[in-house]
DNA sequence: CTACTAAATGATACCTAGTATCAATATGGT
DNA sequence: ACCATATTGATACTAGGTATCATTTAGTAG
């Protein structure tokens, strides 16, 4: 397997846990396998179903934490659960959601954070921050919808 | 009172439901009734807190209908129930949300809508839609915030 | 290793937001 | 007035998630 830019190993995350002052436990680790194991984006729920053993609590108590260390992206979409991918510590950027697979692409495009300053200038208040997501059929599903 | 592009009636909101094929209801009418009342933001269940003795699940109908007829915004939040403010007519736009108050600012940006097509022809895949929330601290509620 | 302390866990109950059902009612059209 | 259908609301149900709190575990000092 060649090592990419988005490889996280579960061991990487942990140790960032850790380094937070939070403890590598044996819960804990069993969650990350199951997010690392998926490259792409999952629920709450989904984790619950297929990490067996560990109560619900628990499960969503990690998911809040790698949240709050910075280790997971939070797509709220139209409808549903929110859906969480892993951080590839590409800096700020944005997501493509396919709406047939829900595989999420990442984007960074400098003009939007220029016309958020412009936005910004212009008086309306002061910018806490933004969220931008692009609902897309990925070229995967486009042919599969009969329209 | 001045009429401002803003301001939207109850019996224009009635009228345009009516001519969707759907009846121009006393509940309806009282659902209404609220949403113009409140020039702002508002979550159905505030309105079912708001519009005493309808059922819930006829202010929820309301809402879905309400929307489906092009006649509300639907705001995701990061968290809590969506929002929902009136359309204001000026066709497609996106939001400035005040984090302190909730007060909800309509803007447009052709640059945006500019980077969507270049983003689409870079191969990602057949924009199906997207959402651009901003969230500020808005000039009434800046001073407010210890920080 | 042992003992201690704080962090973490999981069972449970609870909660918010929203939907499905379905009998009763209101509406618009004849 | 009558009929067919749209709408309503009580109820039960669901999904997704949080609060509580007794028990367990992990790190740490002796
Ligand atoms: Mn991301
Ligand atoms: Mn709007
Ligand atoms: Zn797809
Ligand atoms: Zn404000």
């Amino acid at each position: 397997m060649i090592p990419s830019i988005n490889m996280v190993t579960t061991k990487e995350i942990l140790d960032t846990i850790e380094s937070g002052g939070h403890r590598p436990t044996a819960s804990r680790r069993r969650v990350l396998d199951a997010v690392v194991a998926r490259g792409d984006g999952f629920t709450a729920e989904e984790l619950v179903a297929e990490v067996k053993g560990l109560g619900r609590a628990t499960i969503y108590r990690t998911v809040r934490l790698l949240l709050k260390e910075g280790l997971l992206c939070k797509l709220s979409l139209q409808d549903g659960a929110p859906r969480y991918t892993l951080f590839h510590r590409l800096g700020h950027h944005h997501h493509l959601v396919c709406v047939g697979c829900g595989v999420v692409q990442e984007f960074r495009q400098s003009v939007i954070e220029q016309m958020l300053m412009n936005l910004e200038a212009s008086g309306t208040g002061t910018i806490m921050g933004h969220r931008i997501e692009v609902y897309v059929l990925c070229p995967a599903c486009l042919p599969k919808v009969g329209s």
